[in-house]
DNA sequence: CAGTGGTCTAGACCACAGT
DNA sequence: CTGTGGTCTAGACCACTGA
């Protein structure tokens, strides 16, 4: 029952209250919540302030709902560990890229698509690439795959100008991928910077993901130096936060 | 007006169209939306419906509502990005840790409020840092604040046997900080890693970091490694991901 | 004070899952 | 078929903002 007096709202103490029953494990991972009608009579509350205070719960991630079965308590995803800032040259050519690597590593069948493009640069995009807004792009559009359920949307962009020519304008960008075009072109690899951030997914990347309410996603944007200090490609990924966890290493000196 | 044969829900078709004029710009960054009882006449639904739909934007971090003013187009917060991998020994003995650091290069007053507590390590705790479950750790646990404004949260575990007798077990863990101190017993730091990943923030860190609808937290693992391999700490931080961007760099080699 | 969002009710009907 | 969540209404009153 709610207490009315309190000053706080009813769906707050409703959501509170389930909230707190889920974490002390009275309702176990995977396990059905009451029914909105009997939460209605539990806590002499309307269904709509129900609903509300399920809604809370349902964008903090902490239940699904499901139409005409009923409201569970999310079981923890299992999380993939990406190992980054392992982009050897070596693992490069022999896989190709990291994507596949790691699909590869965990045994289960991947795909991807491709979509090539060009465009004009944006302000970000200038930035990042060090060249002229409005100059010319390459665009990879990507989407990957692990046995058929889409888990990464990755948009790689490269100045036309060291594209040119090369297979990196093909969908099949040939053995190595395109950072072996690259370096056959004279544009050895020098260093990798990743900028990671997190944002609640668009509802294109949440159906395209597949996305639970109230998960949001991982964006990695990736640039890879020459060697001379030149960006040569950036890579703007998005990936689904409860099943990614992304992790660094460097020396302590 | 909203169609009513086309099988999509009402509060949808009013999302969807606000969502689109809100990005195409008809709605520019920090101006006001229609009133909700406007919304009404406009798309020919009732009050709860049009709130459902602003909802939904709310929990995308679109809009805002603020009460008694109205729903405004949330401006893009300015992010800050945050240089990893560099927590050199220079660095770390110039500076009290990279936060301060930070915040020193940034202009902003930094403070941080810390409370040493004990406790036993759970199963996540004992396998980062390579120690038995229920082995005793000291922990840290942190507040940092830029100008009064609680930025991060961070909880630092190391295992007892290596902080007894040590300032680490101090509030004031003396000139160069906690990693100092750990240096001066022989454990020379090897090795970072940092585990990245992305969630909803509990209702405590929503409010803590004063979180707006629709922001997600960015979660940082830190296990720092002695030159033995052997780790030595493990910090768990928190971190507004509208406020921070994570960056981090390594050579191609 | 008027206008805004915040909360809440008591119903109704629909769509889906499982028996 | 029953029970579940999904959608929607027409109102009511409260709490906050700013003129």
């Amino acid at each position: 029952m709610v207490d009315r007096r309190s000053g706080v709202p009813a769906f707050r103490q409703v959501a509170a209250d389930l909230r707190e029953k889920i974490t002390a494990g009275t309702y176990a991972a995977g396990e059905q919540l009451p029914s909105e009608r009997d939460l209605v009579d539990t806590y002499g509350v309307s269904r709509p302030t129900v609903r509300e205070a399920v809604n809370m719960l349902r964008t903090e991630g902490l239940v699904v709902a499901e139409h005409g079965r009923g409201v569970f308590v999310r079981p923890p995803a299992s999380i993939q560990r990406v190992a980054r800032s392992r982009l050897s040259r070596e693992a490069r050519e022999r896989n190709r890229g990291a994507f596949l690597a790691d699909a590869a590593a965990r045994g289960f069948t991947p795909s991807t698509s491709v979509k090539i493009r060009f465009e004009e640069a944006d302000a970000r995009v200038a930035a990042h690439l060090a060249i002229d807004e409005g100059a010319e792009v390459t665009v990879r559009d990507r989407v990957m795959r692990a046995d058929g359920l889409v888990v990464q949307l990755a948009v790689s962009r490269l100045p036309r100008t060291i594209t040119r020519g090369t297979a990196i304008e093909d969908v099949n960008t040939g053995p190595g991928g395109a950072y072996a075009r690259l370096e056959e072109r004279g544009h050895q690899l020098g260093s990798f910077v990743e900028h990671v951030g997190a944002r609640m997914p668009t509802p294109d990347e949440a159906s395209l993901l597949q996305l639970a309410d109230g998960v949001p996603v991982i964006t990695v944007t990736r640039v890879a130096y020459a060697f001379d200090g030149l960006p040569v490609e950036m890579n703007d990924m998005v990936l689904a936060a409860d099943r990614y966890e992304l992790s660094y290493e460097w020396p302590a000196d």
